[in-house]
DNA sequence: CCTAGGTTTGATGCATGCAAGAGATCGCCC
DNA sequence: GGGCGATCTCTTGCATGCATCAAACCTAGG
């Protein structure tokens, strides 16, 4: 039984993931199947070229993951999630987001550091030349080289599933940063890297929680004009 | 397409958990089988008188959880977390519970208060009679108590993930906390209360993260004295 | 026209069979 | 005796078939 001691994650290469879970993944954020659309085993198997089984165990994965919702005899079917589970989600982000900066912080010299200003340096530009994709893209790169800079892999991987679902929430409200907010968000994220640089993490952790609280507050405004009315 | 609309989580009786599923994920994490063991489909095909379909649903589940790692094609083995997971799972378990804090300094009067006062007085009296048992318990439910009293469900469900591999870590290492840091880790506890009670969320956060992180310093020195050689 | 009950349908849930691959075992050659 | 290779076994991965059950439908009664 002493072999079996050797069975350590770090001793074998990184799993790759299954081909098959990740497009019905892709699927399911891309927003091809609208939110509580049905998802027949059938059809996917056949859309796939697969048989119903490696379908069911994908599923399965995605209902773990909260992306879609599996009723007994029924069926499964995109989810949707409720305004309070998005509520949740946000604070839940602030407060990861938060312990990437101030992780990041302690770590010293490491090549995010430089990536990320030259990410701030690249935000700037697409916001003068009002390059909306472009920037939204590097927002999203920010925060996920923040992410990944923490050396954290507990947190990246929590910080993915979290994403996921709220990523799908941007798809179906297609919430945008306006440009009034670009600028605020960029000095926002260029605050957190002082901070970082200076060796702060509780000013950046403080720093980033502001940012992600502010982004929240932008995004739930979006909501409110694109749904007035809402129990 | 109205009608999908009315599928919302909410609407719905809260997902009961299948029972093989938790049946598999208790043989695991209460060290019935040992980290490395393997998990052949067959065996537990009959072990729980169902056929390997099921089972193999589950298994995948619990790879998903980070409990088990199934190996293509060679079997499904206990998951042995490595050191610097452990590492970073104490990371993230002192954010998620600083957040708790947070979150429930602000929410006002709730019976969560109540559970916490009544929690601490009996662990006063644990600590007296020197039953550790009873004291590991309300340790246990004190964590929770302010887990739940968040009133976040996401922040809930991130949280039981990780407390699922960590409780795992602690029967692999049996760490329990002396005698001498009980009386400290109860004034902790009855610091980060009193935040919560004076409405102060930062207080609160600020004391529960202090709180958790002197544990996980505690729980990291346990191992050292009971695995001093590790690379 | 509306409602209640039985029926039909379509999907899932599970059992089973077969093929493919990884690892161990055994034998052969050096 | 040691190293190497083929075989052999045990496991998973997937396909398929059947039973089960929820939901829709259709019909008969009020």
């Amino acid at each position: 039984m002493q072999e079996i001691a050797q069975l350590r994650p770090e001793d074998r290469a990184p799993k790759e993931e299954l081909p098959l879970l990740d497009k019905l993944r892709k699927l399911v954020l891309s927003g091809e199947y609208p939110p509580g659309a049905p998802l027949p085993e059938m059809f996917l198997a056949q859309q796939f070229e697969v048989s119903r089984t490696p379908i069911r165990e994908s599923l399965k994965q995605l209902e773990n993951e909260g992306l879609v919702e599996i009723r007994p005899k029924v069926g499964t079917f995109v989810r949707i999630p409720t305004r309070r589970e998005i509520v949740e989600l946000f604070q839940l982000k602030e407060s990861l987001e938060g312990l990437a900066a101030n992780l990041l912080a302690k770590r010293g010299p490491v090549p995010e550091l430089a990536e990320l200003t030259r990410n701030i340096e690249a935000s700037e530009r697409a916001e003068r030349n009002g390059d909306s994709r472009a920037y939204a893209d590097l927002v999203h790169d920010f925060h996920w080289t923040l992410m990944t800079g923490s050396d954290n892999s507990k947190l990246v991987e929590h910080y993915g599933r979290l994403m996921n679902q709220l990523a799908y929430h941007r798809i179906v409200l297609k919430t945008v940063e306006r440009p009034a907010r670009m600028r605020a968000s960029i000095a926002e994220h260029r605050a957190v890297l002082d901070a970082i640089l200076d060796k702060d993490p509780i000013g950046a952790e403080l720093a980033m929680r502001g940012h992600v609280n502010a982004s929240s507050l932008a995004a739930a405004r979006e909501e409110e004009v694109q749904e007035p009315t809402q129990g």
